[in-house]
DNA sequence: TTCACTATTTGACATAGGTCAAAGGATACC
DNA sequence: GGTATCCTTTGACCTATGTCAAATAGTGAA
């Protein structure tokens, strides 16, 4: 999914608006394990995936990494609150592939918001969606079993379990590895 | 905080937009456990909260009550999916004190987002303030004990105990009314 | 191919918080 | 003011999932 055409699915920019708003935007091409933002630091830039999968995590007292959300291809990616109140991000940000990023900072993008109308729809219809994106995680993670919590994960991204190790699964489903590994193994034999 | 002002600090509204975006508001005054949306219902409106508390739920299977979030004064209310969607509800809203609400429809509201630039503005940041809430939250719901979980209710919601009942506060917490009994036992004794 | 390292699986056991049931307290209605 | 109803507390017991430790499987570098 290009940039582009992510942006003119939500809203109907004129050819000019959509050149304009592009060209501020900046290619990088990261390997894998790149670490985007750490924690402490303010972050940024807003990512745009075109290619790759990241994850946004922090770090529990006891040093354990816990997963807070996957950015897979055609997502924005981004320590939200670090960059748009542009304080220290509570989160690292990290690309688990090698990806296609396209990067805007905030001062480009403020300019954008403020000059395009449509831009602010942009950033309201995205942020809405994303709204209700994490209430759904929270009342799976709320209120059902593991076993559930893995069967949200599924549909919410499909691709993940090939893609990502079970240990950063396992901690964004708020499990551990163990339990979703004995999950997985019902799930084979069950199918088999 | 009344409905001008609460406009006002977030975006620099010029009078003449702000006198027509309230105008397109509706003051309402509902009792006591007045329930403004059901499951299932489309939600039609977007309220602010003038005066009193309110809540979003949903039924378990089982027929038990969960709630989704708690809405205090000077803040916007909704179903928020079926809202901007207009897809039926998977929550009910209902206010837990007799309040003063102002209304707008989705008409109305997406009349003055296609008006006002600044209506867009305005949209992008609530929505961005909210997802940040909601992040909070899932975070506590996630990797916190129940004690921690009240604990940060507390900052996010401070005058909450004493307004809603034990069993809506347990359920928004993801614990049951015994456990948050047992915690609030605990508390008063360590206290005294 | 082998070695070294990392990720996953499995087992035994521990525990936070759930469930069920009953007893108090508080409130509201007649 | 009495009684019905609802809300909160308490107790006894149970279960899903966590912890800790070890075995096994995968993966990449040389």
């Amino acid at each position: 999914m290009n940039l582009t055409d992510f942006l003119k699915n939500i809203v109907s920019f004129s050819p000019e608006e959509l050149a304009d708003i592009t060209a501020h935007f900046e290619r990088e091409i990261v390997p894998k394990n790149q670490t985007l933002v750490k924690e402490e630091q303010v972050c940024t830039k807003l990512y745009f995936v075109e290619k790759g999968v990241g994850r946004s995590y922090y770090l529990k007292e006891d040093g354990k990494e816990v997963t807070q959300w996957f950015f897979m291809e055609g997502k924005f990616m981004s320590s939200i609150e670090s960059f748009f109140q542009q304080t220290p991000s509570l989160y690292y940000l990290e690309m688990l592939e090698e990806s296609v990023l396209y990067s805007i900072t905030r001062e480009n993008l403020d300019l954008l918001f403020a000059r395009y109308h449509n831009m602010e729809k942009l950033g309201r219809l995205l942020s809405t969606e994303m709204l209700t994106r994490v209430v759904n995680k929270l009342n799976a993670v709320q209120f059902q079993t593991a076993r559930e919590r893995y069967d949200y994960m599924l549909t919410e991204f499909p691709s993940i379990s090939s893609r990502v190790s079970l240990g950063s699964i396992a901690s964004y489903l708020g499990m551990t590895q163990e339990t979703l590994s004995r999950i997985r193994r019902a799930d084979t034999s069950k199918k088999s």
